[in-house]
DNA sequence: ATCCCGAGGG
DNA sequence: CCCTCTGGAT
């Protein structure tokens, strides 16, 4: 992609979504932490299906601890990795306590000391709960940026970092949620939806002609 | 590089 | 059946 056609790829995105969300749910930054954490290969949906009963339950770092392995796990058994995503957000919380007074630290380094937090989970709470410029990149912004050639890399931290190179200052802030986004219902992994494609012209990918 | 690991789609 | 889903730890 031409350095000339990134302004147009995010003022096009940004017209048809100006106020791109996580489709996550939570009601604070405790539960958003959690609630990413969890997110790790396993669809929003799904996430969201046992966060609904976990959260019930435990909105507090305390009050998780107080379920106990079992119980967590109880709640969070339909979503993929349960096991050790039980066990991360059992100690997760015991250290929020113990480091942070209960609450979510704002640094890269404490959030990246917590178990099953890593760099992209650390971006998306840097971003979405403290407005820090950073860019979380997952399956799907991993995916865009290498086939439309907005930032090609070989790994996550490779088109992690040519992104923040490349975005524009104005759409750093929600660059995150319009590339995930646009990887989830447009730039699909099995079959990209090029034909309703709103960035297809400022795109490198050309989809193989449909048989006749 | 490998393991973890359920649900939904094709 | 196989692939994908807002990855992280070993």
């Amino acid at each position: 992609m031409k350095p000339a056609d990134v302004e147009t790829f995010f003022a096009t995105l940004k017209a048809a979504n100006p106020q791109p969300a996580s489709e996550l749910v939570y009601s604070s930054v405790f539960e958003l932490l959690a609630a990413v954490l969890l997110s790790a290969q396993a669809t929003d949906v799904s996430v969201n299906k046992a966060t609904r009963r976990l959260f019930a339950v435990a909105p507090s770092p305390q009050r998780m601890l107080a379920l106990g392995l079992d119980g967590v796990i109880e709640h969070i058994k339909t979503i993929g990795l349960f096991r050790s995503k039980a066990k991360h957000l059992l100690e997760t919380c015991r250290l929020l306590i113990e480091r942070h007074g209960g609450r979510v630290p704002r640094s890269r380094e404490a959030l990246e000391a917590l178990p099953g937090v890593g760099r992209k989970t650390a971006n998306v709470v840097l971003n979405v709960a403290f407005g820090e410029p950073t860019l979380a990149v997952d399956t799907h912004i991993f995916r865009v940026g290498n086939r439309t050639g907005l930032a090609p890399g070989k790994t996550p931290l490779a088109v992690e970092l040519k992104l923040l190179q490349r975005v524009p200052a104005a759409y750093l802030e929600d660059a995150h949620h319009w590339l995930i986004l646009h990887g989830r219902y447009v730039c699909q992994a099995r079959k990209p939806r090029c034909w309703d494609c709103a960035v297809a012209d400022v795109c490198d990918f050309r989809p193989k002609p449909p048989r006749p």
